[in-house]
DNA sequence: TCTTTATTTCGATATTTCTGGAATTATCGA
DNA sequence: TCGATAATTCCAGAAATATCGAAATAAAGA
């Protein structure tokens, strides 16, 4: 699993810092693998399909999500690996070191349980 | 130290993913409490220094960075808890369970060690 | 093949963000 | 107080993003 570049890193940051987005990436990761169909996301979001798929499109090239069909629809789902090498760059370069560890180290200790 | 809602999650997420801004912060993380004076930033990353100020008030509105004045100087540094604060988020609303605390433990003892 | 369903792409517009020179504010030392 | 230094704010134009209806594409089933 490669790290990230900077370039990559920028992309995927600025595909989360949008309201919609967020939500979007949120949803499908608590969809987990099986991923959401298109048409479902945009009615749980309550959003017009053209925008969804704008976001969906911006998502996607900043390989966050992937998508596969299935019969007339589209599936999108989480790739959580991509999400944990964006945090795995945030943390080795835009932290502050051994502080930053233990204070992360909390963190997930409290997801965990 | 409470927890970032989604809307200061994405003022943080836009405020990186800029090219001159994650340049800027990644600078600030390594030079550590002390900080570095604008004009010093603005000289380091060779850029405009109206630039430069437009960046750093953006990563100070979104609670990034701090600054102080010393002299005529102002000095601006990282706030390595308002940067741990979005990792956890991140890491609590935008991942994918205990796979991803196993995979971001690893990154933890890497980064550690 | 024709129709229906699922979704994307197109296109025009509105909005936001970025850029950098010029003018302004704040501080220091003589 | 004056002159020099450090930095910001102002401003206007350029570039990038977001919005969403209408038209186009892809697949399924009768």
């Amino acid at each position: 699993m490669a790290d990230l570049s900077s370039t990559q890193a920028i992309e995927a940051l600025g595909s989360l810092a949008q309201e919609h987005r967020l939500a979007i990436f949120r949803l499908l990761v608590q969809a987990g693998s099986g991923g959401l169909a298109a048409g479902d996301i945009a009615e749980r979001l309550a959003m017009p399909k053209s925008s969804l798929s704008f976001h969906l499109a911006h998502l996607e090239r900043a390989g966050l999500i992937v998508r596969r069909r299935d019969g007339r629809s589209l599936i999108y789902s989480a790739d959580y690996a991509a999400m944990n090498r964006l945090v795995a760059y945030l943390m080795e370069n835009c932290c502050g070191g051994a502080g930053c560890v233990d204070a992360l180290s909390g963190s997930l200790e409290r997801i965990a349980s």
